[in-house]
DNA sequence: TTTGCCTAATCAATCGTTTGATTAATTTTG
DNA sequence: CAAAATTAATCAAACGATTGATTAGGCAAA
């Protein structure tokens, strides 16, 4: 049945983009895949071409969920700039936890200097995640409501780096915590809401401009 | 002569770095260290045992100048707390464009799930870095002259994880800033000193309660 | 001659990929 | 409908290439 089909590539997909983030690219191995994934190693080829088209296959599948739920935050207007940021950052954190897996994996091998094709797929991806924050910023620094000397690009950084470090160096930032950020309670009823608190007060300290009298 | 053999591992440490940063543990064959390196592949395991002896080789390298550094920074206490932090951040910029190949490796393998002898002896290297910064902002905790409901992990995620977006993703940072940060000129007389100045208006933002009347 | 440095050749193991054969499913034809 | 033809899916086996590591031997200095 053709329903069966789709769930076998799902299935495959599933699997690899886990041993991915767990083993990085070169580390992973077809025998490896195929072998978590309980099918014959030709299958990868026969359904992906290649070990980098599977790789590839991976990132196309995430892309439309990520582009989607951007989309809905940054297109509400019936909410204030900072409102929108507000509930950016909330749906951000909330979806990390969850997928962070493959964040580890973005992270691990855009920072390689070679294999330029897929650097240049996954920085493409990326940057339609960081475009749509940098909408939300340029709109509060133009409508008066953020400082007009912010650094847009840095900010941008703060805001993803922060998340990235905590999600792609679990021991060390449960060193830095005093709890094992991949217990998943501490993650659900303290990390989240905590991270979620910080983040916006960091970012308010730095963008919003108290006096603003434009409203 | 004695001399030569020394500056022989050394120049294959520093071509290892390089190449380790580029490609990963994984990516990097050791025929490829050897080529660039001018020397014959047997040297490696030769000089080093092994592609793993070689890889901790390089971080053993790196600790002591690491240590040293920190050390400078924290015991000063001719300064207020702030303006201890604000010298860490000024001499973490400095650093982190130097020996920004060093860095990216670092972030890469401390992100697998497997290989535990690696990124445990990783971790115990950053940790080193993250307790200074620690000890800094619990110092202005306790003295009053920063906020009393600061989130200090978070704050030390945040400058890491700030540093760390920039120089190991080169090609989305330099879509987002509008430059290509690889470029030396740029990086000294641009992102250099812009950064400082936006990590350090961040964090005073976050940080330092200008209603302090403790001194 | 012995010791330490170095090279070329080679090792077994594993890599990603391809093959030819076989089975299952679907479509076409009578 | 049933038989035949075609396509899709799956498999074990093997491919050539590359991996990290080792070997045997040469060569210069002590």
């Amino acid at each position: 049945m053709d329903k069966d089909k789709i769930d076998k590539k799902d299935h495959i997909l599933d699997v690899a983009e886990r041993v991915f983030a767990d083993y990085g690219f070169d580390g992973a191995s077809t025998r490896t895949i195929s072998g978590e994934a309980g099918v014959n190693m030709a299958m990868l080829n026969y359904y992906f071409g290649s070990k980098e088209g599977l790789f590839l296959a991976v990132f196309e599948r995430k892309i439309s969920s990520f582009r989607t739920l951007l989309q809905n935050i940054g297109n509400d207007d019936t909410m204030t700039t900072w409102g929108k940021l507000e509930k950016c950052i909330d749906n951000y954190v909330e979806r990390i936890i969850v997928n962070n897996c493959f964040q580890k994996l973005i992270n691990r091998e855009v920072s390689m200097n070679k294999r330029w094709t897929l650097t240049d797929k996954i920085t493409e991806i990326l940057m339609v995640n960081v475009h749509e924050i940098k909408k939300i910023i340029e709109e509060g620094l133009n409508n008066g409501s953020f400082y007009s000397d912010i650094d847009i690009p840095l900010v941008i950084a703060t805001i993803f780096g922060t998340k990235n470090y905590i999600i792609n160096m679990p021991q060390l930032s449960s060193l830095i915590l005093g709890h094992d950020i991949r217990d998943e309670k501490f993650m659900e009823e303290n990390l989240k809401p905590r991270v979620k608190t910080y983040m916006k007060r960091l970012l308010k300290a730095y963008l919003v401009n108290e006096n603003d009298n434009s409203k």
